[in-house]
DNA sequence: CGAGCACTTGATCGCTTTCAATAGCTGTGG
DNA sequence: CCACAGCTATTGAAAGCGATCAAGTGCTCG
């Protein structure tokens, strides 16, 4: 918490694009050499600490960014201080809309967070004249879409148990496949999200998702050491748990 | 229900682009006169009743297009039968995914439907080479995302009585710029969804959508002649049953 | 050691669902 | 013309699930 609280003005610009981590996956990713150095000098990093409020709902917003490292959210809060989670946002991800003003949501960092950033207008110019982005922008914005359609699914039809047991099921295929381990065998891994973070992506309470993630260690779908750190014996039955189709939700 | 039942097979080519209701907003509004008239060449209407299924989830998708005079709804169905709408698509919507062979969801006509359609090679062929179909894609789509985070909010968060609110106010606002009126004055329109429908979208049951709509007839927020005839005497009240910002959710 | 935080667990409340009966409407056929 | 089926919608009564209110635990940090 102490460490470094300046570190979201202290920016770098000296990574290589030739050596991040998302460039394959990112709103870069089929950009060709020459445009990636254009983009290489555009691009700034910035970082922020779990907690941090990255963007407010409706502040102007002067920038665009890719998710570099960690994990943000993106927030809707009702005026009585009802909140939902909208998004999460994973390395790759990339936040802000071109052509619009203002924030439409908060955006906070759920874990340190490090941000690839472009300003706003520089990369309007960019995606006009390079169609490789535009394109990839466009692939990325119907797999959120896809994505969130996946989720008023949850949001309005699953039980709590299963709301929780499909967020751990997400959680841990993403985890899967960051470590390119298959999903054969016992899956590991720590709940990057706190219980007041998981309730508000589900829709729930926080008491509620605490009963229901001692249910399902209750049952042995999953189990805990400590509060964070999942296992999970056998993933096909938390799928059954998460009341998902038989395929287990795979993409396309 | 007895006439022209076959008229979903028995398309028309002969409409003019120029004189096309939706050119201004559907996915073609940005293209020039050339790039016009090759889409003019390429498209061929077809309609569908009211009730009928547009395309099955999971089923090969070899055409996309955008709704020209109707509503269409997509929707998601869990094994035990929970079905839970996640779009309402409505004139200049666009349907289906470039570069994606399978349907993700049900399409389904809910009231007398037509769609103008291409077949996706043509039209992905098209896309690559007319920055202006792309960036108009794009455009839209952003904004079904968020209006689709709109909805994960009143999903996740909202109380039966706001959800029922805030859908007739997202109908109510919809014809009204169909209808270039201002919201001044008494807004009238027909609800174009049955009672299962409005459920399905919100995440309710249709007895729970049937009470709420009651409810909100007894405090004289809307007024109803017949089952679907609705009158709203005070938009404003009904924004502050619907819990929304007190900007009422203006769109940018 | 005590404050603060994240989390868990218990008891109760209340909103929405579930189950069930009924009304209103349309179309069909005796 | 009326009886009846089929559909949409309304309304009532009861049940259940998740929310709310309230302690209490375990951990970290000062």
């Amino acid at each position: 918490m102490a460490r470094e609280q300046i570190m979201n003005v202290a920016d770098s610009k000296h990574d290589d694009c030739g050596a991040c981590p998302i460039r394959h996956r990112a709103v870069c990713a089929r950009c060709n050499e020459d445009e990636r150095d254009v983009l290489d000098d555009m691009k700034y990093y910035r970082s922020y600490e779990a907690g941090q409020t990255v963007v407010w709902s409706g502040d102007r917003m002067d920038f665009v960014a890719s998710v570099v490292s960690g994990i943000a959210s993106l927030t809707q809060t009702m005026e009585d201080g009802r909140t939902q989670m909208v998004g999460l946002l994973l390395p790759s991800d990339f936040v802000g809309r071109p052509g619009r003003e203002h924030a439409p949501y908060d955006v906070v960092a759920t874990t340190d967070l490090v941000m690839c950033c472009f300003r706003k207008k520089p990369f309007e110019v960019m995606m006009a004249e390079t169609p490789h982005i535009a394109h990839r922008l466009l692939e990325m914005t119907l797999d959120e879409l896809d994505a969130a359609r996946e989720w008023m699914l949850l949001l309005g039809r699953k039980t709590a148990r299963e709301k929780i047991a499909s967020l751990i099921a997400i959680i841990a295929r993403r985890d899967a496949s960051l470590h390119l381990s298959g999903p054969e065998g016992a899956m590991a891994f720590d709940l990057p999200l706190t219980r007041v973070a998981m309730a508000d992506y589900l829709g729930l309470t926080l008491e509620t998702v605490s009963r229901q993630i001692s249910a399902l260690r209750k049952d042995e779908i999953i189990l805990l050491e400590g509060k964070r750190h999942v296992t999970i014996p056998n993933f096909q039955k938390l799928l059954d748990e998460a009341g998902d189709d038989s395929d287990g939700g795979m993409l396309n």
